[in-house]
DNA sequence: ATAGTTAGTAATTGGGCACTAACTTTCTCG
DNA sequence: CGAGAAAGTTAGTGCCCAATTACTAACTAT
């Protein structure tokens, strides 16, 4: 995941993939069919992961307290884990390139996998649409800033967290 | 622009660029002087582009009526060109490649690109920060989402355009 | 006419990369 | 203990692709 975060589908090689994980190159197709079947699997991980981190955040929970607590443990993930973040892009990006490419299964699943995360954002925020837009929307501009590289600190970053707490600042 | 909005900078070959503008592959070794300048270019002039939409569509008003002309633009730029949406995401993820193969000027190039263009809406949204914030947060939703490929009036969508109008939806 | 620039192409090269084949070591269990 | 499966490895193949070289044709200024 963290190869396939930094390079993308196409800028990653299964060797750089295999030194990472520290098995010969070779072994991988034992235990994938293919490349694509590797990356396919990080991406599903990478929203799973997610998926349980806001449930997690948000447990006993509900409104006001459940966004906030989820907006919290989204920060600590960037500052933790960046590469779920970059993945998620990836992930997004690859899509178009694997239809045009004549697979659209990955579509699917990819599509699959966020429409997840949406209904589980939007059951631990009480169902209430505008809110969960809201705070997904807030989620892919943090997405879209740190993959750039925006420094903490960098005006674009203000008022980022929490879209109902204008005025904050994420901490390195 | 569309050919790396496909494929990215990896996935994408100077052959299938030279090919869709119509002339030899080593041809564009002549115009450019590498692979990466041509991504660059590409990329710069995708920003521009995106920032003269929204000059163009805010001008001469204010405030909340220029917020609705502004998202009106962009939902028009997604159904006519939604390959300037993919460049935009694949732009950022290119930086952490660039990144990590040494180069950081590619990154500094599209932090300064995507700063100007938060300054420009800044501006015409009345430098209100949690406006501006709020505006480019939905309009990376929209990337995200297009980039998926989620069709339109799927529930993902709903409430999607104008942080304050919900209940709306993307036409088609 | 001479000299030089502009705009292009065909052919090639060299390196990287996904994937395969065949062989070797290390567990597992009757 | 011994046989078979599981878990690896080394070596190699063929393809794709960025970049280079060397060449041609059409203008343009002197």
């Amino acid at each position: 995941m963290a190869e396939f975060a930094r390079g993308g589908y196409y800028g990653t090689s299964t060797e750089a993939i295999a030194k990472r994980v520290g098995v010969s190159q070779p072994y991988l197709f034992r235990l994938f069919p293919g490349k694509k079947a590797i990356f396919l699997a990080a991406a599903q991980r990478c929203i799973e992961d997610t998926i349980r981190t806001f449930e997690e955040a948000a447990e006993g929970l509900e409104g006001e307290a459940a966004l906030h607590a989820m907006g919290q443990a989204y920060a600590e993930v960037i500052v933790e884990q960046p590469e779920r973040v970059l993945m998620q892009m990836q992930m997004y990006i690859t899509v178009g390139a694997a239809e045009q490419a004549g697979d659209s299964e990955f579509g699917e699943v990819v599509r699959a996998g966020w429409t997840r995360l949406w209904d589980t954002v939007h059951l631990l925020l009480g169902a209430d649409t505008g809110r969960t837009t809201g705070f997904m929307a807030h989620g892919m501009l943090i997405n879209s800033l740190v993959t750039m590289g925006f420094p903490p600190g960098h005006r674009v970053w203000e008022s980022v967290n929490g879209p109902t707490r204008p005025g904050g600042r994420i901490e390195p």
